[in-house]
DNA sequence: CACGTTAGATGCGACATGCATATATGCATA
DNA sequence: TATGCATATATGCATGTCGCATCTAACGTG
């Protein structure tokens, strides 16, 4: 018992004269996997790579965060200076620390998730690649993806894993939470929310009790406006409206 | 787009160059939240510090991560090293990066939560103190703490902010993985394992639908015994059981 | 052996869900 | 203008889950 306080006390005094500079440490990068729901797919945001590690491997948008900045700051800058993306939804993932996930150094990663209507415009070199989730993508395992020329992408890093538990991570929220509003415009219809839910779920919904659940769950208004020119009944278009403000 | 492009890859020749040890970076750490449920309240081990900063406050079991060492590896050294603890349920919590959160320098905590039975004995010199979780906690505000004096604790760094997620998370995640059991010995009556489910959910469960729920669930296995000496019809014991095994 | 106490089982109503069916509304076409 | 087609929206009903009340079972105690 004596020993152990011993020990610990050492240790604060390590930590009090912890000189960082002194010791070999981690670099800590953010990593941003984009979601946008498209043609029944998910889709996400892939940077080829150049350089002679895993090179013509895509990965996903990043960089290393600032010392003076905020981990959700650096993720924000990275969606703003590599996608042009404001204003979008994002929410911290899972923290990447193999010790060999990047062969060069030591690399600690913060990954991200952005959620992303489709219809928002991408600026900047980025490549909008289909998701192919194999059904184990519900217990987090490793995507593919498919790039604008059809042909499978070969993931750099573990950013295949990165992509699988975020997939995991929606498909779990959309239970609880309204996170499926993020993959759509301001105003849409039922049918749309309820594609959007397929897409990202992989299986099909039934029509009616998909509907009744979200008109009772208080997150829909009525714009009051309805789709046009569309061949048949038109729907109603419905917005978003947050909890909080119930 | 030309221009974005060069962007890029400039960013990507600084990538291939990048010598970590000349750059400033974070310091990462990784902080565990231990978590056991006794007395109809959820306790955690917190350690006094004894330094100049924080003095007299309380703070997780945490370190450093080696270069060489995972996190998950870090996290499960310091239960190992700080509390004796070991086979525990453990998993990656959230990331904290706030620039300001350690005053003498940058630090990202990369914060775990465990898991323990609350028969099982804590060596070192770590108190097991009650928490205090507001309502706001279901939202993962801050927490409050006693220690075994029953005077409040005061808390260094951002840890009552990761306290109140981790009950916030585990409040979650209660209502579809079997993680109640963690908190429970080897055999225990469905009695048991709802006193666990309300002291961490914070509210009184139905007693007829409970066990409903968690026989159907098939992760419980009747262990073919019984209490003894309880003073009435004594409660068949169950075990955990994962679902793999199913 | 009666009694208190808690475990465990059964029955019923409320409610969500899945499915089938009926009605409404827009466009296209005869 | 009238009719048909496609989809949206509403309604009715069977099923399953959940909360609640009630009943029976098993143990220790006096």
């Amino acid at each position: 018992m004596a020993k152990t306080t011993r020990k610990a006390r050492l240790e604060e005094e390590f930590l009090q004269g912890y000189d960082p500079n002194r010791y070999e440490r981690p670099s800590v990068s953010v990593d941003v996997a984009v979601l946008s729901a498209r043609d029944g797919a998910l889709h996400t945001v892939l940077y080829r790579r150049e350089g002679p590690l895993f090179a013509d491997a895509f990965a996903l948008p990043g960089g290393f965060v600032g010392m003076n900045e905020s981990l959700d700051a650096a993720a924000r800058r990275l969606l703003r200076d590599k996608g042009g993306l404001e204003g979008v939804f994002l929410e911290q993932l899972y923290t990447f620390g193999a010790p060999d996930r990047d062969p060069r150094m030591r690399v600690v990663s913060v990954a991200y998730y952005a959620l992303v209507d489709h219809t928002r415009g991408l600026a900047g070199p980025g490549q909008i690649c289909r998701l192919v989730v194999p059904w184990e993508g519900e217990t987090g395992g490793p995507v593919e993806a498919v790039g604008p020329d059809g042909d499978e992408v070969e993931f750099a890093f573990d950013h295949a894993d990165v992509l699988g538990l975020a997939v995991k991570r929606i498909r779990g929220k959309l239970g609880y939470t309204p996170i499926g509003f993020q993959l759509l415009p301001e105003s849409f219809t039922l049918r749309d929310l309820q594609e959007v839910h397929e897409t990202v779920l992989g299986r099909e919904q039934n029509k009616d009790s998909f509907r009744r659940r979200m008109l009772q769950s208080g997150q829909l208004e009525a714009t009051g406006e309805r789709q046009l020119g569309v061949g048949h009944r038109p729907a109603e278009l419905y917005r978003f409206v947050r909890r909080s403000a119930i």
